[in-house]
DNA sequence: TCGACGATGACGTCGCGTCAAGGTAA
DNA sequence: ATTACCTTGACGCGACGTCATCGTCG
């Protein structure tokens, strides 16, 4: 059994079959061909690489700088400092994005608990919805990464 | 000036000419049309939905719902209703958003923190990078939203 | 005539899930 | 023969940003 295919490796790996292909077209997995029928096959030691891509995941790294270490790793060199980095970066990033989340939160029951005491409105032509426009116009700058939002996984 | 063009439009709004334009695309906006040069002309009312949908952005609607709640407006029913449950949702949605980024973020700092003291590794073919593989496999069951990560703007 | 504006259209983002339409293994 | 697996491929998500290519206005 030291071949696997994507089924069999997904679940070595708490994954699905689908994300092992999407991996590997990435190049982060390189398995064999079967010349037969055209069957991924993964060696046993490609267990410990996705396991690898799974647990980097889960401490925020991206596919694309999990390729980058992989790819680090590879070449002989070290990854460490660049891993190190990432992480710092991330870091970062993620408080921003915490700290407009909780804003938003605040918006949001903010404005539901002043809702309470509002009575449903009609259409008037004027405007959409009272409760949207009573809505303080806070705009605050939103400086925000734009991007990478996070999905943990 | 009652006519205005998607930048003037966008002056006005604190927005861009290409998301007014997304914004049209969509139906939640209805130029005219100027029927020499295809130019957009909205009238100076538009003012008013367009920035009844930034508010509404800022309280966390995502675009396809404010076309609901337009919808509902145009239609003479109040979108009130609507707009209270949406609400609703989204706050507990958002928590759980928080709730994923704040362990992300203790994962992360866990991990920067433990490998201050850890050094620098040399690719052996064995290992990528041993101060991620290190990182205990905490696998929690990582239920997430999977879409509707939210971005303010 | 030139530069700022207008138009449409397509691609990129991120990590897959979800069909679709078919071939293969046991 | 059935069923569970395999293959490639394309589309969807969210809200635009960023080209590219072109026509128009002042």
């Amino acid at each position: 059994m030291s071949i696997l295919t994507v089924t069999e490796l997904a679940n070595r790996s708490g994954t699905t079959p689908h994300a092992v292909r999407y991996y590997t077209r990435l190049g982060l997995l390189q398995p064999e061909r079967n010349p037969d029928n055209g069957y991924r096959l993964y060696r046993n030691s490609e267990v410990n690489w996705l396991r690898f891509i799974r647990k980097a995941k889960q401490l925020g790294y991206t596919l694309s700088e999990i390729r980058e270490i992989m790819h680090d790793s590879d070449q002989g060199q070290s990854p460490c400092p660049r891993v190190r980095e990432i992480l710092e970066r991330r870091i970062d990033e993620n408080r921003q994005q915490l700290e407009e989340l909780m804003n938003l939160q605040t918006r949001m029951e903010q404005a539901l608990k002043q809702w309470v005491t509002m009575p449903n409105g009609n259409p008037d032509g004027h405007s959409v919805c009272h409760l949207i426009e009573s809505f303080a116009n806070t705009e605050e700058s939103p400086q925000a990464p734009k991007h990478r939002l996070h999905q943990v996984n």
